[in-house]
DNA sequence: TTGAAAGCGCTACCAA
DNA sequence: TTGGTAGCGCTTTCAA
């Protein structure tokens, strides 16, 4: 039970830990240490199953190769693919990651952040509920380096990487458009988030440019995203007489097409739908969903590359730290 | 930049880190301090915004109030929703998450399971690949507390909660065969796993025992599972003429769905499904897929409270540290 | 009721 | 080439 420490080693080999410790960090040659002492204390350590323990390093070193990842949750199989895709890459630049969930929980965010703080990682990648700008803004002054993704402060000089929701938004009613659709709803999500108000924003624009005068937005609880997505998409249909729907989120999508499919509609040819977000079954339903993809790895890649950027103190002034990419369409049968 | 530490709060009030570090650690009362010596800590420690250096503590407690969670991978939903669960009881007992993901690669769950001990979490959770019984075996010696879910190592004593994997076969098989399913095939993965093997057994008995000489078992290769697990499906349905399948998890029952629909078979008519695991679309799905559902919730909260005991050392001779839940049949449409 | 001081195990500066 | 030693910031025993 008892752990073999440095001491103990360097007892072992008679030598001191410094030179121990030197050699055990692969800094023996660089110290000089003489090739037939380094041997003896690596071999000393293999055999004495030496784990350094990092707990104490750490606290001498003041960095932990930790960071944390905080998401509002990890079913959804979005975030699912962007925590897979960093904890790829950071165990690959020798980085450990902290995992934590909000469920768009402001205080529960706030917590993390204090805890993840107080746990002295080396930095946040975040995607917030944003309702916590001075928590966050309060860690970033402190020093600690935070990647804000998918959700971002506009109002803040905060470092971010997130889509194009605007942008995204028109496309998938361009794609409605160009498919002859000529009464186009939408059904989005009452959070207060910059991304979520984009979407419904570049719908709007997107429907006044090409067809007046149609504005069936539905708007609903989040918490109640099922039901409430399937009345809407019953009162767009029936009421509104849509023949195309735009979805907000991935889920919303697949709680519309559940009930669509329940009604009396010609789907898809009545009434196409397009959702911003893909999903495994998006290619496996039939008809094909047409979905905008946000590309994840991108995502994850820029977002990781920006927060090393500012643990390693690389912020020379050119480097921007504000990204948005173009989500991409990927148009399949509906 | 500078943190607040006990010292700099020590010194604001003029006593000693003693008494400081009781007062902030809530043990006030016990060691009798002062009333009025508490408050003015405890005022000063806000007004500072004195965040204790989690690091420090755990070096000097041993502690670390960090777990770790292994999985295959996170865009497997069940592990998904294995990861959220966990992570929400465990952040409510006070302790922070370690993710890391194996990719059903021995050799990179071997770095995790080593990283994590040196990294001194004082738990590990463990969906393993079932390929290091070594290094598993020899942290639970080393008195580190492990609970292997999902997949565990029978010939081992090791602490583990699984689902009843044979059992839940048979139960596909029953529903297919009371269905009026006659003839049964079956396809799986090419995965060494206990859990894998136990469903594939189940499937052959259960059809033994009620329908003789059906053995249409079908293994895809798990890197190509897609491709292969496609020509299973066309293999089965055209050569073997099956009229029901079991698909050995969810993933294959969305790949097999695929296929099916593009083949010109009256499906569910012809032929029927059901999935081992359940998913999200399969109630969105028209017709609605029957699967078997794994209790994730309970599954977690096992797994914890079977650390938990091991961390609090509760382990008197009646615990036992083995633990096979039993999944349920979600009847839906096919 | 409060404080001094010895660690926890490692790193890194300064000497030798 | 190697070693002594002073921290890192906190907890905890023993004294006062």
């Amino acid at each position: 039970m008892k752990r073999v420490s440095l001491d103990m080693i360097a007892k072992e080999v008679k030598l001191s830990k410094t030179t121990v410790s030197m050699v055990l960090n692969g800094k023996g040659d660089l110290h000089k240490i003489n090739p037939d002492t380094q041997t003896l204390i690596l071999s000393v350590a293999k055999r004495l199953k030496f784990r350094p323990n990092m707990i104490a390093r750490n606290l001498s070193t003041g960095s932990s190769m930790t960071l944390a990842l905080i998401v509002p949750r990890m079913i959804d199989t979005y975030y699912g693919l962007i925590a897979e895709s960093m904890e790829q890459i950071l165990s690959k630049l020798g980085y450990q990651v902290l995992l934590g969930t909000t469920h768009e929980d402001p205080v529960k965010e706030k917590e993390l952040l204090l805890t993840f703080e107080a746990q002295q990682v080396d930095g946040i990648l975040i995607a917030s509920t944003q309702h916590n700008l001075e928590d966050i803004k309060a860690i970033s002054d402190a020093g600690l380096p935070i990647v804000l993704f998918d959700r971002h402060y506009p109002e803040a000089d905060l470092p971010y990487v997130v889509v194009d929701n605007y942008l995204g938004a028109q496309k998938l009613v361009r794609h409605l458009i160009e498919a002859g659709r000529k009464n186009i709803g939408y059904i989005g999500l009452n959070l207060d988030l910059t991304a979520i108000k984009d979407r419904q924003i570049g719908f709007e624009n997107a429907i006044e440019d090409h067809v007046k005068d149609q504005h069936n937005l539905k708007i609903v609880d989040h918490k109640n995203a099922k039901s409430d997505c399937r009345q809407a998409v019953e009162e767009l249909i029936l009421d509104q007489g849509v023949d195309g729907i735009v979805f907000e989120t991935h889920y919303l999508a697949l709680f519309g097409i559940a009930k669509i499919r329940e009604m009396d509609v010609d789907y898809p040819n009545a009434v196409s739908i397009v959702s911003f977000g893909d999903h495994e079954v998006f290619s496996i339903f039939r008809p094909e969903v047409t979905a905008l993809v946000q590309p994840v790895e991108k995502i994850a890649q820029n977002s990781i590359d920006m927060l090393m950027k500012q643990i390693e103190n690389k912020l020379n002034s050119t480097s921007k730290l504000h990204e948005v990419v173009e989500p991409s369409m990927e148009v399949r049968s509906t």
